[in-house]
DNA sequence: ATATATTTTTAGACTAATCTAAAAATAGTT
DNA sequence: AACTATTTTTAGATTAGTCTAAAAATATAT
């Protein structure tokens, strides 16, 4: 099998590798796992040995069909495991991601599926981000943020692009927690920071740097 | 904190010392792992390094407060997984040694106690093994076996020591799982094995090997 | 008490994953 | 096209955990 070290570069390929579209580099790797460039080829080639990527020198690295299932069925575990922490046992949307970087790699097919039927089948996680299928089908949402939207938008919260406890804490204080609805009220043009209705109530503040990292469906 | 390995030695000394008086000897460690000797004698060293046993030369182990402190957790988190994945996920209680050996070493109080709140803190595992509490309490069944019944005795079937899929399969085909009731008809003098009512019906044929693995409360 | 058998430890080697420092390849700039 | 900066790879070392083979200590038997 693989190891967890091998199952981590997995899956921080795979996400790389949707945010560009040449080979995945060396470095950004690097940056992502919080290691060193020179780990990172020796860890290439060993998953290119196992043809779980293709690899040539200095031209980067892509997922082979086989990586990019292990990969996807690593997400798969995180965010089923996410959704069992919130639901079942009572953690914070801001605590469950380092216990999921863990769990996800329990391996176990009859494990994650009976997890997933005991779940009900969720489609997202509790920061809004979609739970592959038994198949490995991801349904994403549109990539529309709260920063893309014009003056008198409405919408409704339907997930983050950073996860970090500070953001996560913060969108609760203000009460932009998933499913949330809101309205853009006005859109300062010097900062692009917005006055937002938030639930048909309170107007808050919001700056760019928050903005653009909360995902919205938008509502007509 | 210990890894995955460091922790399995405590868990495995710790049930080891059970068993003896005196340390805990280097090849009952190995045997109980299936590794070398002079691999244990190494880890034994970084243990002791640790303060989470007490060694000298060729006397063998004993664990220290702190190292029996993360054995008991370890097996605490082994045995909630075990009753998580048997009562909620419906697995059969010989499908959840291998992924509990695993899932014990995610490391999180709040997990475990979480997770043993969710199972409304059960008090025994799907094998009739006890649950160490929050402060590592355990309470142990007496240690009758069927083997040690007289002819006629009355009793509940309350948990195994052998553990095998093979036995645990054996057992259920014959319809000994957890809370039968038996009584022992028969006893034959030449090879220990018995004939035993089962739930007030049926007979069946038990050799002293399965007898003497099968734990039970005398009901009178 | 001495010889023999068993257990335990030591010595030295191997693998996976990592690192630093240096070399090689690629990309960017004048 | 030539120089410079950046990225990537290589070379060599380190650490955790393991192994085999041999040495040392302890236990057992005569
Ligand atoms: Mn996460
Ligand atoms: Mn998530
Ligand atoms: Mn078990
Ligand atoms: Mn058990």
């Amino acid at each position: 099998m693989n190891s967890f070290t091998e199952e981590n570069y997995l899956k921080s390929i795979f996400k790389l590798s949707q945010k560009t579209d040449n080979g995945v580099s060396t470095n950004s790797i690097a940056e992502s796992l919080e290691t060193k460039a020179s780990s990172v080829t020796d860890m290439i080639k060993k998953l290119s040995d196992k043809k779980l990527v293709n690899y040539k020198k200095y031209q980067g690295v892509n997922l082979t069909k086989e990586g990019k299932d292990i990969a996807v069925s690593i997400i798969r575990n995180h965010r089923l495991w996410e959704v069992f922490l919130v639901e079942k046992l009572n953690f914070k949307w801001d605590e469950v991601h380092d216990l999921a970087e863990d769990l996800e790699h329990i391996n176990s097919k009859k494990l994650t599926n009976q997890l997933d039927a005991f779940l009900e089948y969720p489609k997202y996680d509790p920061h809004g981000d979609p739970i592959p299928d038994k198949d490995g089908n991801i349904h994403r949402h549109l990539d529309i943020t709260l920063a893309d939207l014009k003056t008198y938008d409405k919408g409704i919260v339907v997930g983050v692009k950073e996860h970090s406890k500070s953001y996560l804490n913060y969108l609760e204080t203000i009460n932009l927690v998933l499913g949330t609805e809101i309205k853009v009220n006005k859109i300062v043009d010097f900062d692009l920071s917005m006055s937002v209705e938030v639930n048909k109530k309170e107007s808050v503040n919001i700056s760019h740097q928050a903005s653009k990292n909360l995902i919205i469906k938008k509502s007509n």
